[in-house]
DNA sequence: TAAACATTGTTATTTTATTAACAATAAAAA
DNA sequence: TTTTTATTGTTAATAAAATAACAATGTTTA
């Protein structure tokens, strides 16, 4: 299968745990307008994503929404676990730690990094912190292929480095520095206050 | 001026972060093609932004940093200040606030509101907490135009619901809940775990 | 049974975003 | 002074993403 375009890959997340929902409250078809309404994007849209990844309903019964999930999970799920570590562990590495409570199936948050004493061989947030010195020793030991960066901005680009040398694949960049990576780590930037700025800037325009 | 492509405020403002930067380390002038690899992005794309904005060098000397940064503020920033509010004052709630303690020149957090005794009426994070009960009154008071949203998935819905009853003109919204809202409201939504995932999908297929 | 309908998968079209190409031009070098 | 060079602003080309169009087809209704 080729590489699905990125924007389709967000989707069949949102979609996954949308039908997940669905489950819960029992319910085992859903049409690609039903689907689409809960995520407020269009029918087509949901129909050509599912095309991409090859999944095919029974004609005019809707997706079968368990079949539907698993399709979704055999697409952007690796085989094994994959494992994660969050660096820095102030308030935006807390609230990160807490979406893995309603646990990611092959997404395994398995240790966070800091340097703070205070915070240091505790869990937190349901995850143990390791000092930060210990990075290079575990993230073979653990096995790590993704960081997330919740570090202060003044630390963002030596621990960004760090990690990569240690053996890092992806990293989700959580601080307000752009960081630049060697070609074979996946970089993911989102910055809170081009967020920010850019709402102002469409409520001040007011047309959109 | 007609409204600009979403994509070019977004990097306006990081524009405008770097180039603070730049005044800071007491650089004047900078060429496109500096600007762009502080950023990670080509030169063209730094030209056509500011080709867009209408700004121009002079030839040859690079950019004015100093003007450059006003240029971006009259066309990014609201005359008069832009009032926000946090709903939900978590480890995700404090997080945000954080980034305000930079003083985001036009944007003022003037509020945040929780409905945890523990927290109403205290200052967390730089910026004091209201009981959930007085987000109707407080809205018209404080003028409060932008609501970020960081409550618990379960209250999502709800809360928007209710800061647009109540007057809210935009929303950024941080819950793994997908909104929509009435037109004339500006929503701009970010998912946590679907970045997550999206890391993990292109570190396993490793192309990209 | 035949006609109308609802839904899908896919191709075609449009829109949006990025990248390339290049003329214009001033500064620096010859 | 003339030539070369570096940089810009802008138009043209390409790529990516979203939307529209529609044939195919099974279900329901008449």
């Amino acid at each position: 299968m080729n590489t699905l375009p990125a924007k389709t890959v967000e989707r069949l997340s949102e979609y996954r745990r949308t039908l997940m929902g669905c489950l819960n409250a029992k319910r085992n078809y859903i049409y690609s307008h039903q689907l689409a309404s809960l995520l407020h994007i269009t029918a087509v849209q949901v129909r050509r994503d599912l095309m991409l990844i090859g999944y095919s309903s029974v004609l005019r019964k809707g997706y079968d929404v368990r079949e539907l999930i698993d399709t979704i999970g055999r697409i952007i799920d690796s085989e094994e676990t994959m494992n994660v570590a969050i660096i820095g562990i102030g308030n935006l590495g807390r609230a990160v730690a807490g979406y893995f409570k309603g646990k990611r199936s092959k997404l395994n948050l398995v240790a966070s990094f800091d340097n703070d004493p205070q915070k240091v061989n505790k869990v937190i947030s349901g995850v143990r912190c390791y000092p930060y010195q210990e990075m290079e020793k575990l993230m073979g030991e653990l096995n790590i292929r993704i960081a997330i960066l919740t570090v202060p901005a003044d630390y963002a680009r030596e621990t960004a480095e760090n990690t990569i040398r240690f053996g890092i694949k992806g990293i989700l960049n959580f601080t307000t520095v752009p960081l630049n990576v060697p070609s074979g780590i996946f970089l993911e930037e989102y910055d809170m206050i081009t967020s920010m700025e850019k709402v102002a800037y469409f409520v001040k325009e007011n047309r959109f």
